[in-house]
DNA sequence: TTAGAAATATAATGATCGTTCTATTTATCA
DNA sequence: TGATAAATAGAACGATCATTATATTTCTAA
């Protein structure tokens, strides 16, 4: 990956999680990260291509950081909410920006959301992996949801304080 | 409340749960309500003043039901948890609209940020008033905030199922 | 040094955006 | 019926949208 397609992505990925992708235009994104319009569609065939590379990317990231918790822990529950805690105290607390990107291009057939649908069926796939039944997947996804959106609302520490005791006493060890 | 403005507000909300606000031109929500554009102008002064009504009537809609099933009912957090599913199953499952409104406006000074972070913390403040203290309060809102994004993805039935078994364990009576 | 690739600036495309203006028609009600 | 208000169609505004074309410059590697 190039200097200036990554850098694209980046600043793409920073706007769009701030305002939106219908509210973000490929010209603020150029002219932000400093490359010409042209350039940009020399590296994606469009701006939904543009959007896929960074979801990727930022999934990648997310699951990275699951990983590297779950790894060094024997409490997978605990490490899965701290490394979401984690998640959200590295960022602006803007929502999910799968499910936005879901909600933006809600026809179920539009690839940008079925990518999304596959992230959060990876994202339960990864929990089940980690020795939960079906209900507790569910249950310690709740979660991780509602601590991504309460954080726009409530501090950020106080919501993941109350993130990792709620999955301590919910989700059967 | 006239007919026409009514029907505006209706297929604006539609249309803004369903795809968001940049993404749907009035154009598009004139032509499905069956107004006029200058109609449209001359009930609201802008396209901001018709989001915030839309999100006034939602706003209304929602309290009603929270209070009708906590008004009938001995546990509250349990009447809360179940007029929230009531809610979830009752629309098409694209998230939660109040934080889509905010994330899309997300300059804290702008008119419908401000509104909606007013919205979650009357929220708050409803579940206080049920008699739970702010941490049962905040967790309560945890759970309901998780399950509609949750809803996004897996049934809702299932996700309503969990959401009421979740607070029934979790939140002190 | 030079050939080929990468990135650039600029302009044009047709479409849509929110908003405003004008003029005409329709509905309401005393 | 006649007066007042509500709603209408249609065009125009300047701005921005995603995308494409053209032509020039900068970088890179042999």
């Amino acid at each position: 990956m190039s200097k200036k397609k990554q850098d694209l992505v980046d600043h793409a990925e920073s706007l769009f999680y701030n305002y939106g992708i219908h509210a973000i235009g490929l010209k603020r994104i150029v002219t932000e990260a400093n490359v010409a319009l042209m350039t940009m569609y020399n590296h994606f065939e469009s701006k939904e291509d543009l959007v896929l590379e960074v979801l990727k990317q930022r999934e990648d990231r997310y699951f990275d950081l699951l990983r590297s918790h779950v790894n060094t822990s024997d409490n997978q529950a605990l490490a899965i909410a701290r490394a979401h805690s984690e998640w959200l105290r590295s960022s602006r607390q803007n929502g999910c920006m799968f499910l936005r990107a879901k909600e933006e291009y809600s026809d179920p057939t539009h690839p940008i959301n079925t990518y999304v649908v596959a992230h959060k069926e990876a994202l339960l796939a990864f929990v089940k992996k980690e020795n939960f039944n079906h209900e507790d997947a569910m249950r310690l996804v709740l979660l991780l949801e509602g601590a991504t959106s309460l954080a726009e609302v409530v501090d950020v520490d106080e919501v993941a304080t109350q993130l990792q005791s709620m999955v301590t006493t919910t989700i059967g060890e």
